[in-house]
DNA sequence: CTATAAACCTGCTGGC
DNA sequence: TGCCAGCAGGTTTATA
């Protein structure tokens, strides 16, 4: 997403807004943010973990979360979305629509100030350098919580949903029960190859589509079918055959495989 | 600190 | 076919 809008946005410029559900601005009143970005050339494209950031020329910048439901999709001035919340005309004719059944996702413009606090308590970027297993080690230290509660939270480690913590789990073959402490060095060594890894998966195929997520150029991702505990929940494990099972942790589903993954016993090979 | 529930919302699926 | 329960890619806030 924030690739492609690389590939598209810098240089041109913001013609028109316009705003059809104002809560998506997350507080600022929609004259404010319309007057604001009118006009506007954009300078930049970044991401921070889930966010995507877009400089403006003012100063000001636009920081866009998809949350549940949330797509951004280049359409053509003639179409209309009936989920559109903030639509931006650009000056080749085209609209950028952050489309949103859930109304969850948000779009909001804040100054260069304000972005620091915006960003200040995320975690780590997953594929950055800096990501070690000592680095992941030190956030997970302490805490008694479930390693799958614990690789949700933001503060921890940037942009895994629920969906790639389940993959990653599976991945470094940690049961998603236990408690983020009591994982040995060598799992932890496991688990930041197994984020790393499923990211990159994931990003190679253009992320998973299972409901009416999209790209920006409205296509599909492709990597449901590449999923191996995510959503199949009684089918065999691609692995050794056990049935996936569905336990609830954060009040969000976890799916694992109960012999992949074994919660007790012999659960390092060492 | 940790856990849990609720809130924000609409749409889809499966069971009866 | 129709209705209803349950679930869905995320995060914040309140409560215990």
């Amino acid at each position: 997403m924030s690739r492609q809008l690389r590939r598209e946005l810098p240089g041109r410029r913001i013609v028109s807004v316009a705003v059809e559900w104002p809560r998506t601005l997350g507080g600022m009143a929609p004259a404010e943010f319309v007057a604001r970005v009118t006009g506007q050339t954009v300078r930049a494209i970044g991401r921070r973990g889930k966010h995507l950031i877009v400089e403006l020329e003012s100063g000001d910048t636009l920081v866009m979360h998809r949350r549940m439901s949330g797509n951004l999709i280049f359409m053509s001035a003639q179409e209309r979305d009936p989920w559109a919340r903030v639509a931006f005309g650009l000056d080749d004719g085209r609209t950028l629509v952050f489309s949103d059944p859930r109304k969850f996702g948000r779009v909001l413009l804040v100054t260069h100030d304000a972005l620091g606090d915006l960003f200040a308590d995320l975690g780590p970027e997953p594929l950055e350098d800096d990501f070690t297993p000592a680095e992941l080690g030190a956030r997970l230290r302490g805490s008694r919580r479930a390693i799958k509660a614990a690789l949700l939270d933001q503060t921890v480690v940037v942009g895994l949903g629920n969906i790639y913590a389940d993959e990653a789990l599976f991945r470094a073959g940690v049961n998603p029960l236990r408690p983020a402490a009591s994982l040995s060095r060598e799992e932890i060594a496991r688990l930041r190859d197994a984020i790393r890894a499923t990211l990159l998966l994931g990003i190679e195929n253009g992320g998973t589509t299972f409901g009416r997520h999209r790209d920006v150029y409205d296509e599909a991702g492709t990597n449901l079918e590449y999923l191996s505990v995510y959503r199949r929940t009684g089918k065999p494990c691609h692995v050794c055959g056990q049935p996936v099972e569905r336990v609830t942790i954060a009040q969000r589903s976890a799916h694992y495989c109960p012999h992949c993954q074994p919660l007790a016993g012999a659960q390092s090979a060492q």
